[in-house]
DNA sequence: ATGGAAATAGGGCAAATGCCTTATTGATTT
DNA sequence: AAATCAATAAGGCATTTGCCCTATTTCCAT
């Protein structure tokens, strides 16, 4: 069952919502706000999977109450509701940590179908949501472009894992806490590296890390 | 009823796809094609409302593909399947004029989710895409505005003889080839990167790396 | 079904690294 | 003149790293 924080400052809405999803056996409404510090609060006592998020609120509004439950609570998603669709809201809210961005005329089961994306690392969002973000994707492209003379990580013919293990490297990880963090042994993530040494002909994670760099794929 | 194209270099995978969607009525399936130049001839006579496309492919792959199809015809819309989840790939394809992203292994009944909400004007993608997206916004939000302050080296007290030596740590160099270079003892170079290490409270080489090029001191 | 990646895991060893200590010399500051 | 600091040099030690080796499991493609 995926639990789940409602918070709205609007009383009729909070209850409608509520109601909607209370039919569905696969979600638990944990506690219901009424505002971001009332939600901040009710955190402390109750630990949902997520929290649906009104986006207007007086006090303090959905994309300050995200970045601070972010900070708090990393781990806990963030499903945005808004009634409007404003484009610098959205983007707003995804750098502040929401991974989902519903308006809130959608009928129940396609929230109950968003909750549940949301929960396999997806990031659901209304149709007009998501066009929106495709385009603020693109304007930004085109702003940050260069002479692309960089190569592909395929080029050197990186595994998934091998990128993955590469970023860990970047952040300046050893490997014990490489592996701890991958869960995977030691050894494995020596080898892992060993191959990518291999690979980008390279000879210590120096060196990897500037050639990562060097490339953009850190 | 919304009318597709497949493209698919892998006959199997097309056939595979093509009965999988053939069960359902809201689908119909206009023509199949096994690579972009074939898709592209084959829109001169068949006008499908989206492009079931497959990123990898010889040739044309999928992003010029892509690229193509969206200038001749601009109001046909694309979603890009792929075994993979590549990073670069996901925006190449986004910036080509794709709006959707699949994995190859999504459930039949997921795709057809996906179509619709593709023609809702939505931007469908497969959880691990989705949070990639959302990774790449967040990266670029942060490279275009950027007030940035860095700290000078002075900050840290560091001196003209260690800022020598951080440069020659972040070019890769080993102890011994910093005390060659600079024509001291490698215990010197030692010393003076063991004072470093002080001064900028880091507790390694890429660690030091990190902290002088996020101050620009690289 | 079979072969080949990819991911996993481990042994061993030499070199590099990180961190502690002390010490000398010359330059700068007080 | 004394105190400080930067730069130099060295000893010692535990840990990390780079690079050999082998081996199993899973998954994908021929």
């Amino acid at each position: 069952m995926i639990t789940i924080g409602l918070v709205d400052d609007n009383p009729t809405l909070l209850r409608n919502i509520s109601q909607n999803l209370s039919i569905f056996d696969e979600i638990g409404i944990l506690f219901q706000a009424n505002g971001g510090y009332d939600a901040i609060n009710k955190l402390n006592n109750h630990h949902p999977d997520m929290l649906l998020l009104d986006i207007e609120m007086p006090e303090m509004d959905g994309i300050e109450t995200t970045r601070r439950v972010k900070e708090l609570f990393p781990n806990i998603k963030i499903m945005m509701l808004s009634v409007l669709d404003r484009e610098d809201k959205i983007f707003e809210a995804i750098k502040a940590g929401a991974s989902g961005y519903l308006t809130k005329d959608e009928k129940p089961s396609k929230i109950v179908a968003a909750i549940e994306e949301l929960m396999e690392g997806g990031a659901p969002m209304s149709p007009a949501i998501a066009m929106k973000t495709l385009q603020i994707l693109r304007k930004q492209e085109v702003a940050g472009q260069k002479t692309e003379v960089y190569k592909s990580p395929d080029d050197f013919n990186l595994t998934k894992r091998e990128i993955e293990i590469l970023e860990k490297i970047a952040a300046g990880l050893t490997y014990n806490q490489i592996a701890d963090q991958l869960f995977i042994s030691a050894k494995t993530a020596r080898k892992h590296i060993e191959n990518i040494y291999q690979k980008l002909q390279v000879h210590s994670k120096l060196d990897a890390v500037a050639m990562a760099q060097k490339n953009k794929w850190v």
